[in-house]
DNA sequence: CGCTCTATTGACTTCGTTCAACAAGCGTGG
DNA sequence: CCACGCTTGTTGAACGAAGTCAATAGAGCG
């Protein structure tokens, strides 16, 4: 399939296009270019000028803020047929808020923003797409802030939980399975808080039967009894 | 002045309407209703249909967060000229996020989200300040969640001071006044604490002369050394 | 003057971080 | 295959930050 088909079938999967016709979504792919990340690798670091938008093709990444003290903080992981970096796209001159850090090997769509600027003026029922995930995204930092200001630790750590088996967990017979590049690191980020209390946590999660661990790899044994956790209810 | 004529002159203020012509400001002004709310009244809570979106004409209000448990968290606050409430432009059917609290007595221009949403397919320009904004607001949640999970307290407590501040601060010989209806209570909520840890702290910079505090009201004496603070220098 | 709302302060407790030591999983090259 | 080193994860002890609760003090208002 040559990059040009790859593109377009990707970009109909993409929320933001929903509603895009297929002369839409024939020129958004036009602008498109490839870009592979390694492991570990940036689409883009903080502060960058926000010259490309992107779609995720496969692979994870995540995106996260770098405090100036070195401190990391996540703020979501994409998955395929995701769209992000899109500020460059609304805003002239724009940087990057945030990273976008390749969790596993990657590739992604890389579209100009400038280009696709015009392409947004020409066909401007694509911006209520657009709108639409950024009042989403808007919500969901609204939640999350909340949530940190607010929630204790333990109850952080099983949002997380949540969040990531509702993202990409397989049911396997001891429950749901969360295999993913995530240390205890990662999972401290999302949280807010340090690698050594999620590790505890889980340990105790552990021993009373909720979870079964092991290295990047968690699996939610009583997923009901996490997501009373998560809720506040235990 | 009719209110009609009173609407036009406050919307060519509003920062989403920048770019907007005589005649977008017209139709926009053409929508609007005048809604007064006294204080501690809210124009819509967290959950309400979304059918009207709002821009704050006089006095000051806030948007917050209520947790289950009836704990709040204060995601901004508004003053006059600035659009709050638009989520149900965009999107049909939906809810407020949060709660819009009025902090003295206020009044808005009201506007039907779906006649907004039909404007904004006539005028499609309009969208463009509408995702600035929104982009704007991403990442202003996303650098304060990023304070709330890295920062210590005193750090935010500055920030909120130096934010507040910057929005309505008068300058005095003293130094920066800040005379707002913000209680203790109020800026523990903006800062993600409780009153006593904002009492303690404002005690303990009024000691050490960065600030001189009295009932609802904070003066900056010293404010390069709060900016110190905020900024995790002292 | 007395009521109410707001703010202060101290004592105590809890939660979470820090630091250090150690264990286990995994790949690599001899 | 094994030894080695690297990365990831675990655990304990000690500390510190911030929350909780209760008692008290002012400020403003009728």
């Amino acid at each position: 399939m040559s990059a040009h088909a790859l593109f377009e079938s990707a970009l109909r999967h993409v929320a933001v296009f929903r509603k895009a016709s297929e002369a839409d979504i024939e020129a958004i792919a036009n602008l498109g270019l490839q870009r592979t990340v390694e492991e570990g690798g940036f689409f883009f670091m903080q502060g960058d000028p926000a010259e490309y938008l992107y779609v995720l093709l496969s692979g994870r990444a995540k995106l996260c803020q770098i405090a100036v003290d070195g401190q990391q903080v996540n703020l979501r992981t994409l998955n395929p047929n995701q769209l992000f970096g899109a500020v460059g796209a609304v805003e002239v001159n724009a940087t990057y808020p945030a990273c976008a850090q390749a969790l596993e090997a990657s590739s992604a769509i890389a579209i100009r923003s400038d280009k696709f600027h015009l392409l947004l003026e020409q066909r401007p029922h694509l911006s209520f797409g657009l709108m639409k995930l950024m009042t989403g995204y808007i919500q969901e930092m609204q939640e999350r802030y909340r949530e940190m200001a607010t929630e204790k630790v333990e109850q952080r750590i099983a949002r997380v939980l949540m969040r990531l088996a509702g993202q990409s967990g397989k049911r396997v017979e001891q429950g749901v399975l969360i295999e993913l590049p995530f240390s205890r690191q990662d999972l401290a980020e999302m949280a807010g808080t340090t690698l050594f209390t999620v590790s505890r946590t889980l340990s105790a999660w552990e021993r009373n039967g909720l979870i079964a661990t092991g290295r990047e790899r968690v699996t939610l044994t009583n997923p009901h009894a996490i997501m009373c956790v998560a809720e506040g209810l235990g």
